[in-house]
RNA sequence: GGGCGCGUAGCUCAGAUGGCGAGAGCACCUCCCUUACAAGGAGGGGGUCGGGGGUUCAAGUCCCUCCGCGCCCA
């Protein structure tokens, strides 16, 4: 399919073209077409594990939009993979697609202007709203109705258009993805996958579903998990309420009542006891004894708790149903009943919540019905005015309340039945063994690891995998109905895994008839789907396919590498972990490697929320992808960098730098006696040939450029692109300015040996640094490989030091880098004299003295010659610095130079000043 | 409050295992059309390496402490 760019194939020379104005522009689409008809970055399964390279990128949200930040971190796995394919292994680079959830459901609803109403039943002959898009018309008519099935269809319809955007960018920025190993998280492979997974998790008793206290978004009706919580500072007022002691009873105030602080005094009628701290003097003595609470009057226990905080307020709490995640806890750990009243709309339920016994209590609390939290919490401190137990005002405090990372409404705490899978939060044992499946894998850079044990360590619960939600995997779970028509919830009925994907809404159970759904003694379908990470935490799984193509993943499983923003150690990378762990018994990575974030010039997280974000295709039509790639390289693995468009402009700067310098090395004919512009040597191929390099000089040049490989070898197998770049580019900007303007004269018009030494060492250059610089400027150096090379650079192979030493040596005497440094400082140094002495630096130099110490100045006159013509100079006089006290007044090398005297105003001839 | 990371020229950042005068690019200033490149080239000015202690012959580099910033978790 692509024999002629396999790596271990020598990689040969064709017929020479290069453009008389090479450029960077359109590049990006033509290198994309030729590289995916030449099947460039196919994956070829022939290959055994240990020659594959296999990269999990976790898939992108196709609803949210791509910011600079993916275009980031994108970029620094592409530069890993490019390298790993050049260095000789078969890259496995599949890219998916994360469609399923929350955020796709909201975007089909503004964007075709309809909700999914479970009720309705399908309608196939539902045609896409014809206003899809038009916020105006939408806003205009309303939302309609449409059943589950058919929004699930609109949603599968927007994701395809949004993958295909997706996709297009990806492409035009250059990553070496396999495009025809693709796949989303809602596909029906996925779903399988997912499915099997849990039935797996089920039957090893790693699944479990349980009536708890779970965080519930209101405003989407669902449950959240832990991992997608997030704080947020809200204002808040600290209300001073009064609990009643019993008869002759005081408190250490020597009152007859306790004193509370709390921010949320509309759970009074849910408070169940109170708490405070076992060391707390002040409430020792209540410890077992009862209070009433206020208005409700209902007899509640004081407890003793360690989380309890004796400088909060005034030292005790109420633990209500449920106020917070302390209240879960406390409920929990303290054995205490379950007093609800805020229902999953976020009200506060018709129903009289229990213990309530006084006809106050009742008549409060019907003040309270049906209202929302916000307004009950309103309504009940006019209550407690009311009756004398709020003390004083509330007092206004800012303090962080849990919300669900895309929602905007404080989160309640209810109590439903919903499936969770373990993940060591409730059991140090398996936390444990989690934490050593992280120290299996190696961390780029390695102090990540710290964060994922941290995060472990302070999980208290396990992952909840129920989302209340439609466009997702189905959780593959049928209930029976009892002769009353309820769910026995502790024997779900699960599919035949050949079945598998199903949909328990719509297929019917095992042994069952359709007609019996819903219907007592028949069953039921578990509504709910699966959290989106059950299925994201399975990518390995899917990509390299598990349970469906086992040769796939006997040659690409466990993955290689594993590249994400570091903000998600906690989420996908530990839920991808623990899904591992159970089905595989292993690590799903060998390398973690993690990408900071792109910030804004103020140093703040680029977001759209923010509006500081940039279209990444705007920037890579503008500067160009290799430009664009350039600044993302050289943000170092792990590390925040800034939005910088300045760093783009000198990716751009770079890549023309290449093709001109490229120009030059590649400039001469085949036939190296031959410089005639209409040679019919012009088009043929150039050749290397190590044994020409002979000069002291182009020698030097080569020996430094196998350090160089070293280096960016190095830093590529320790994850560290950034590395490699910097000094790659670093040797370049040196090369160009001190190497090719050295040997430019011997390279047009030397003697034969030295023309010939000096051309192949050129060529010889350039090859090597087109492959340095090509998973970096994946375009432009394929661009230039197009001139004179048959086949992709990408899979050419990587660049190694030892050809480079040995073609550096002569008759066994290795190059030295030596010489290469003092020509070009003293080439420097005259041209810092013709600047200082405002001459163009083609000036002629008449005559030139270069004073430096013993040893370097026999490094000099090994490529004298270079350094004279390069000056401009006929003759270069050398002396020897002996004495040390010279050597300290400045550098070891000084010049003094007479110029030409400048031809028409007959001024002077411009004398040198001794440097100082 | 705990954990992790960061603080080096105006800006963005390099500076493995401590070692000869602290670097790059951008920006700024001066100069130069030199046959790869004017979307260029040559050169220049500019830093008490966050503050303070300590270890060492020697510290931006190690230790302690303080200050500031960011993220994660309580």
């Amino acid at each position: 399919m692509h024999a002629d760019s396999r790596p271990d194939e020598t990689a040969h020379a064709h017929a020479l073209r290069i453009p008389d104005k090479p450029s960077l522009e359109g590049l990006e689409h033509r290198w994309d077409a030729a590289w995916e008809s030449a099947g460039t970055y196919r994956f070829d399964r022939t290959r055994e594990r240990d020659q594959v390279f296999s990269i999990d990128t976790p898939p992108p949200t196709v609803s949210g939009s791509l910011h600079v930040g993916h275009v980031f971190s994108y970029t620094h796995t592409d530069t890993i993979a490019r390298y790993q394919r050049m260095a000789g292994k078969e890259v496995f680079y599949p890219m998916g697609w994360d469609d399923n959830g929350l955020p796709t459901e909201r975007r089909v609803q503004n964007y075709y202007g309809v909700r999914c109403d479970p009720s309705l039943p399908y309608d196939p002959d539902l045609s896409v709203p014809s206003d899809a898009g038009d916020p105006k018309a939408i806003k205009k008519r309303g939302d309609s109705d449409i059943s589950r099935r058919n929004f699930i269809e609109l949603c599968h319809r927007l994701t395809l258009e949004d993958e295909k955007v997706f996709e297009a960018l990806w492409r035009h920025l250059g990553l070496s993805v396999d495009w025809s190993q693709t796949y989303a998280t809602i596909d029906e492979r996925c779903q399988r996958v997912a499915q099997r997974a849990f039935l797996h998790n089920l039957e090893r008793g790693e699944a479990y579903q349980t009536e708890a206290p779970s965080l519930w978004d209101v405003t989407f009706r669902t449950a959240v998990a832990q991992a997608e919580l997030e704080d947020r500072e809200r204002p808040g007022a600290y209300h001073e309420l009064l609990f009643h002691l019993p008869e002759g009873v005081t408190s250490h105030l020597g009152d007859s009542h306790l004193q509370i602080s709390t921010t949320r005094p509309e759970l009074v009628v849910s408070c169940v006891a109170l708490v405070a701290h076992p060391d707390d003097e002040r409430y020792q003595p209540l410890f077992g004894t009862t209070v009433t609470t206020p208005v409700f009057g209902v007899e509640v226990p004081v407890r003793a708790h360690h989380l309890a905080d004796p400088d909060k307020g005034t030292g005790i709490a109420m633990i209500c149903t449920f106020g917070d995640t302390t209240d879960v806890t406390w409920w929990r750990e303290l054995d205490l009943p379950v007093r609800a009243v805020v229902n999953r709309q976020g009200r506060f339920q018709a129903e009289l919540p229990s213990g309530m016994e006084t006809e106050a209590g009742r008549a409060a609390y019907a003040r309270l019905a049906g209202k929302t939290v916000f307004s009950a919490q309103q309504e009940m401190v006019e209550i407690l005015r009311e009756t004398g137990e709020l003390v004083g005002e509330p007092e206004p405090i800012t303090h962080p309340v849990k919300f669900f990372e895309k929602g905007d409404k404080p989160l309640e705490i209810v109590t439903s039945r919903q499936w969770y899978i373990r993940n060591g939060g409730r059991d140090a044992e398996l936390g444990a063994a989690l934490v050593a499946r992280g120290a299996e894998m190696q961390w780029h850079p390695a102090y990540m690891q710290t964060r994922f044990t941290n995060w472990i360590d302070g999980l208290n619960g396990d992952w909840l995998i129920s989302r209340q939600r439609f466009f997702g995997v189905p959780l593959p779970l049928w209930y029976r109905l009892d002769e009353h028509g309820d769910p026995i919830w502790d024997q779900p009925i699960t599919p035949d895994a050949a079945d598998l994907p199903i949909d328990p809404t719509a297929d019917a159970a095992p042994g069952f008839d359709e007609a019996q759904r819903g219907r007592p003694g028949g069953f039921v379908g578990d509504p709910d789907v699966m959290d989106t990470w059950a299925t994201s935490s399975l990518t390995p799984q899917i990509a390299c396919g598990w349970g469906e193509d086992d040769d796939l993943f006997a040659r690409t499983y466990p993955m290689d590498m594993r590249p994400q923003a570091h903000d998600i150690i906690r989420t996908w990378l530990f839920s991808t972990v623990v899904r591992s762990h159970f089905e595989q018994d292993a690590a799903p990575w060998r390398h973690a490697a993690l990408s900071g974030w792109v910030l804004d010039p103020d140093r703040k997280k680029m977001s759209k929320s923010k509006g500081n974000v940039v279209t990444p295709m705007g920037l890579l039509e503008q500067y160009g992808s290799d430009a664009v790639r350039y600044w993302a390289a050289n943000g170092r693995p792990g590390t925040d960098t800034a939005f910088d468009d300045g760093q783009m402009k000198i990716g751009r700067r770079l890549a023309i730098k290449i093709l001109n310098a490229s120009r030059f090395a590649l400039g001469f004919n085949a036939n190296d006696s031959d410089d005639s512009d209409n040679s019919a040597d012009r088009h043929a191929p150039l050749a290397i040939d190590p044994t020409l390099i002979t000069h002291p000089l182009d020698r030097a040049m080569l020996a430094r450029l196998a350090r160089l490989v070293d280096e960016a070898t190095a830093a590529f197998d320790n994850f560290d692109y950034a590395r490699a770049l910097e000094r790659t580019e670093s040797f370049f900007w040196n090369f160009t300015d001190d190497h090719v303007e050295l040997v430019k004269a011997r390279a047009y018009e030397g003697s034969p040996e030295g023309r010939d030494s000096a051309r192949h060492a050129l060529r010889l250059a350039i090859s090597t640094l087109l492959r340095l610089f090509a998973p970096f400027l994946p375009f432009v150096t394929e661009e230039v490989w197009s001139w004179w090379q048959a086949g992709s650079v990408h899979r050419s192979p990587w660049p190694g030091a030892d050809e480079l030493l040995e073609a550096a040596s002569d008759d066994g005497e290795p190059g030295d880098p030596e010489v290469a440094l003092v020509a070009a400082a003293a080439l420097a140094e005259i041209r810092r004299h013709k600047t200082a002495a405002k001459r163009s630096v083609a000036t002629a130099v008449v005559s030139c003295t270069l004073t430096c110490p013993a040893d370097r100045i026999d490094n000099l006159r090994l490529a004298l010659d270079d350094v004279a013509a390069a000056a401009r100079a006929t003759h270069i006089e050398l002396i020897e610095l002996a004495e040390l006290a010279e050597l300290a007044e400045r550098g070891t090398l000084t010049a003094q130079v007479e110029l030409e005297a400048p031809a028409e105003q007959g001024a002077p001839a411009q004398q040198g000043a001794p440097a100082e």
